[in-house]
DNA sequence: GGCAATCTATGAAAGCTTTCACAACCCGTA
DNA sequence: TACGGGTTGTGAAAGCTTTCATAGATTGCC
């Protein structure tokens, strides 16, 4: 193992000055091209690989990003942060991903981390809203993008999608299919709670129309199953003609569920809605109708919000992004 | 925005010496109590985060480690990402992770991104076998540790399951549970040549069984869509009675179209196995056999592997470890 | 040839931490 | 009292880069 080349043995190597080796390695073009490949040549030759942790001290923090969410087992997390990487990559930036497991400890030490690591700013999907030590980062003054509709938009930018213009149309599509007697499954309630308050609005406006509730523990397909297992052990003429499930983990295993049964079939006697598109749900047995997320946009605003707040000359205001999802109608809400 | 507060201010504010403020944030025992609450006091007041990129810098690098996977995309890496993350964490490591989407460019602007962050090592799921960008890296001293069991292992440690194996195994059970014409899906080649040598091989032990193949351009439940379609097509009594897909993503596909078929049931006419068991795979309208590849095993020898290359006291010795992946049984390949 | 105006190269300082040789101090004992 | 031994605190140096004021070289023009 050799002594650690650094820009110094460079510059002796070349007989140049450190400053010139500096001013090739950021592409200053006041060097000349003599110099330009005698320095060039000597860092292939040693095997310079520029240090980032020196360069970043003493440049007052890097370009990395942090970005906190609450699964990446998750398909849906998994792709946002796939679409994140991509967006982030091409403005240059790199992401450090966290997954904070919906604990709260693991939350706070990613953010703690980041903040060491002196990032140009986080992005995080919060367990329980804005907790203290969220407040105390933004008093610091580090840009912080959640994603959150719920967060105070004096105090924090928040990208998101409605839920509840989701929730809402979920419903209503399936009211004007014909549905009538409706559950919504999903939870923990503080996670949901703005998709279910857009279904209950959908069906308080159409007279006829019930909306019942069952709590999950997750949003996960296992839980989903859990569900349809609840509905097939209903009497035929109790069970509901129509499921919106708080997000597509969880329709799915209620599909499954359901699918099994010999005297139900879906959608004819009970349709099924899910929530986030995730890839999966083009490809289940009876193709899952579902609200999409638009991701990439997403994505692209969460980063150019980050970037604005970074730049104190850009007279950055906090601003609550809410993009309005769209129904994607397949098989699973199919006519009845 | 106040001055940044670094380790010098907390000791003013102290009133101690900048060493003894440094012992204190690494619980250096030999701090008076008095002085320990001194400085933790000012800590607080002053709101200092201590800087780790100074830290790094000082201390040669640091504990990150840098992962590069296939495609984030895929469950079986967004488990296993997701795997290597709780165990790192377990260990006070941190992981950054890179999703190279099958590209060779991505893959070396990270493995560049890397070496320039000093990462205390890295994790490498290539793309193409050991590239010459691997070599020099590998010449250099950097730690490495493979996702790949092509790899030299004079040269690299290496972590993988063992996919003759698997291959054998899957194609084994499928011959055991009475089938004779089995169709191999999977693609690209090199990706999937493994598998299919164990497939061979299985054939090859029993007399009366052919083994063909159905090459795909990729592992995507797309791909598996027009795969099962192409089988759809083949007049009944031209198909093969089992198909041996080469990770569950395929498969999934593959049942997708398979089972629109009305002349056509799985498995009474043909046989499902997948790979990886995903999540989802327990989860799809015929519950899915597949290979296991037990993750956490595999992420906690590949941190270990790491570690050990890592501690130059260690006397280690490349290695390349196959672990025996396991046969799950599910109704895809049912008693027939 | 002489002078100003450009252009390029130089290297010390700064950025924040850890490390470590050394100093200061305390206590008990000869 | 003086001294040894142990404990705790100190602060300069080092780690590698970028920055920037300054020096030096070159060119153009009268």
């Amino acid at each position: 193992m050799n002594k650690p080349v650094g820009i110094r043995e460079v510059a002796e190597h070349a007989g140049v000055s450190i400053g010139t080796v500096s001013n090739v390695l950021n592409h200053v073009k006041t060097v000349t091209s003599a110099n330009l490949e005698k320095v060039q040549a000597s860092m292939l030759e040693l095997g310079f690989v520029r240090n980032d942790l020196a360069r970043q001290l003493r440049m007052g923090g890097g370009n990395t990003i942090g970005l906190v969410v609450l699964n990446v087992a998750n398909p849906f997390f998994a792709d946002l942060a796939h679409a994140l990487e991509a967006e982030a990559e091409a403005n240059g930036h790199t992401i450090i991903l966290g997954s904070s497991d919906q604990d709260a400890d693991r939350e706070n030490r990613y953010i703690d981390l980041f903040e060491e690591q002196r990032v140009r700013g986080m992005l995080i999907a919060p367990l329980d809203g804005v907790t203290p030590r969220l407040s105390r980062l933004r008093s610091r003054g580090a840009p912080v993008v959640l994603f959150d509709s719920t967060a105070d938009p004096e105090q924090f930018c928040s990208v998101t999608l409605d839920g509840t213009a989701g929730g809402y149309m979920a419903t209503r599509h399936l009211i004007d299919t014909g549905r009538r007697r409706i559950v919504f499954a999903g939870g923990p309630l503080p996670q949901v709670s703005e998709r279910l308050a857009g279904a209950s609005r959908a069906a308080r406006e159409s007279a006829g129309v019930t909306l019942s509730l069952i709590e999950t523990g997750d949003l996960t397909v296992a839980e989903g199953r859990i569900v349809g297992d609840q509905i097939l052990q209903q009497r035929p003429e109790e069970r509901p003609d129509a499921i919106f499930a708080a997000n597509d983990l969880l329709a799915v295993g209620i599909l499954q569920s359901l699918i099994l049964a010999e005297d139900l079939k879906v959608p004819d006697d009970i349709a099924l809605i899910g929530y986030d598109d995730i890839d999966f749900a083009a490809s289940t047995m009876v193709p899952l109708s579902t609200i999409r997320q638009p991701r990439e946009l997403i994505a692209r605003e969460a980063l150019r919000l980050l970037e604005e707040e970074a730049d104190p000359a850009s007279g950055h205001v906090h601003a609550r992004h809410l993009f309005t999802p769209e129904l994607i109608v397949r098989e699973s809400t199919g006519p009845r």
